[in-house]
RNA sequence: GGCGCAGUAGCCAAGUGGUAAGGCGUGGGUCUGCAACACCCUGAUGCACCGGUUCAAAUCCGGUCUGCGCCUCCA
């Protein structure tokens, strides 16, 4: 059943059968956020669709190992020294120290998973952590003759590579540096795709967070974190690594030249990129455009697993653009979708197993499939209108949601009556209800529409259903 | 300038050679005191455009147009 799994692979830019390392595991790896302001919906579609593919692998049988850095040592905007820091400058906005902002968004960033039933990884390091480590491979690609030093920092040396762009099809004489007007060329390097493992010179004199090394008091360089915190955990061998596309070059691209030439052999087979969030603009970020985050969907009344859903609706190699009547769109389809399941008849009959067994393999067909989270979607709703049980449907629900995380089950529940309703208001609804079932029940319709409407004045909506009186917050 | 991704109904979107899934919305209907819910029915002679290959193309090939991303902060 495993071996059915097939995903692309942007190392060989094929979907491919994935074939882990050692039989029945994963050694998984992401690249985690940089704790220095909230992230925005578009990171976080990332962080969904590698939580898909992880409850994908563990829900076909795998055993998972997954670890994410948390990158709280700021990265430059460029290797020369130029640009900002933006720890720093998270700092600096709000007045507190570095250590104090990746504190608070670090927070920030799992309650934000939290809201979207993103599991938290099995491991979580942030890179001050790990500095020792960090040292201790460059000294490593030191020795090996991969780094050197050059005006008081530590450089990868590319040229000393068989292959450097490995998951790239650039060519060092097209490269162009400096084609973003804030990024300045680096004297110091031998070669222009040369970076930084570790500063030792800084041009912010008040740069909060420094370190010893052999090389002289300074901070690492941004890729290098990576490296080591996945083989600190994962040790020599990788199968998954995850990223945002915009991580293949040069990020992914130099984590694989410093962590291969370090250890002398192939490092992770499988590469998993996602694709970004647009909006009319182009690429959703925090400078430009609407800042939209998790707590502003909130506030704005949007449930964030109906985000959730509007992300699994496309591939994840896919460019997903990002409007509000699209996620209009997801609402009005979570509401309904989690209401038909949550009104299946509890006791509606045994549950048929050869049923379950076939809807079941149908489902992880789709999604051993490159994922086709879209289909998998299909597949549920296709269940749904299938001919048996309702205790299949909700066995089924419930054990597609191990991977789709969209609370099937219970979110219908979760919406009704008692839901952020204190006891008072409570009290005070269900004995208008009354009131209303009796004016109903004496043909006062006048009087039962004036109840519904002062009900609705306090925010709490009335429905007439087979079930008998329904009500929730609007 | 180089590299890469995408273009399918009002909106989102699946489908990579065999004659266009699914969801939301719209319209019609059943139910209902009304409303809402639920349920049923309802959509592209066509997949950016132009050529080509093939018995057969949204799918393969060539070209064009448009949008987006990356090219030392980024998910």
């Amino acid at each position: 059943m495993e071996n059915r799994f097939r995903i692309y692979n942007t190392l060989t830019r094929k979907v491919e059968q994935f074939i882990p390392n050692e039989e029945g595991k994963v050694a998984m790896y992401t690249c985690g956020p940089t704790v220095y302001h909230f992230a925005h919906i578009g990171n976080l579609r990332s962080y969904i669709m590698e939580d898909l593919l992880e409850k994908t692998l563990r829900y076909i049988g795998y055993d998972v190992k997954r670890v994410m850095n948390i990158t709280d040592v700021g990265h430059l905007s460029s290797d020369a020294d130029t640009g900002e820091d933006k720890m720093l400058k998270g700092a600096k906005r709000e007045h507190k120290s570095v250590m104090e902002i990746a504190k608070f968004y670090t927070d920030a960033f799992f309650a934000d998973c939290g809201d979207l039933n993103i599991k938290t990884p099995d491991v979580v390091e942030p890179a001050t952590n790990c500095i020792s480590a960090f040292i201790h491979m460059i000294e490593g690609l030191m020795e090996k003759g991969f780094a050197y030093e050059s005006g008081g920092n530590i450089y990868f040396d590319t040229s000393k590579l068989k292959e450097y762009y490995v998951l790239s099809n650039h060519s060092e004489e097209e490269l162009l540096v400096g084609v973003r007007e804030d990024v300045d060329e680096d004297e110091n390097k031998r070669n222009k795709t040369d970076f930084v493992l570790w500063f030792t010179k800084s041009k912010f004199e008040d740069q909060e967070l420094k370190w010893d090394s052999p090389w002289g008091t300074g901070y690492p360089g941004w890729h290098i974190e990576c490296s080591c915190i996945s083989m600190k955990h994962l040790g020599e061998y990788m199968d998954i690594h995850c990223g945002g596309v915009d991580n293949i070059f040069p990020h992914h691209t130099n984590e694989i030249a410093q962590s291969e030439a370090y250890l002398g052999h192939k490092w992770c087979n499988y590469w998993f990129h996602v694709h970004h969030l647009n909006d009319k603009a182009g690429k959703m970020s925090k400078s430009k455009g609407e800042f939209l985050t998790v707590s502003l969907l909130k506030e704005k009344g949007y449930d964030p697993r109906v985000y959730r859903l509007y992300c699994l609706q496309s591939h994840y190699r896919k460019p997903l653009e990002f409007s509000f009547e699209a996620l209009d769109n997801a609402g009005a389809a979570f509401e309904k979708l989690t209401k038909r399941i949550g009104s299946l008849s509890k006791d509606g009959g045994a549950v048929e197993p050869e049923k379950f067994d076939a809807w079941k393999s149908r489902f992880q067909a789709v999604l051993c499939d490159d994922l086709n989270s879209s289909m998998a979607l299909t597949v549920l709703y296709d269940m749904l209108k299938e001919d048996m049980s309702d205790a299949t449907k909700y066995a089924l629900a419930e054990d597609f949601d191990r991977v789709l995380s969209l609370d099937l089950t219970t979110a219908y529940a979760q919406r009704q009556a008692g839901n952020g309703v204190d006891a008072e208001l409570e009290a005070y609804v269900l004995e208008r209800i009354e009131e209303r079932k009796a004016a109903k029940k004496a043909r006062d319709f006048a009087r039962a529409d004036e109840i519904r409407a002062q009900l609705l004045e306090k925010g709490i909506v009335l429905e007439d259903t087979r079930e008998g009186v329904k009500w929730k917050k609007a």
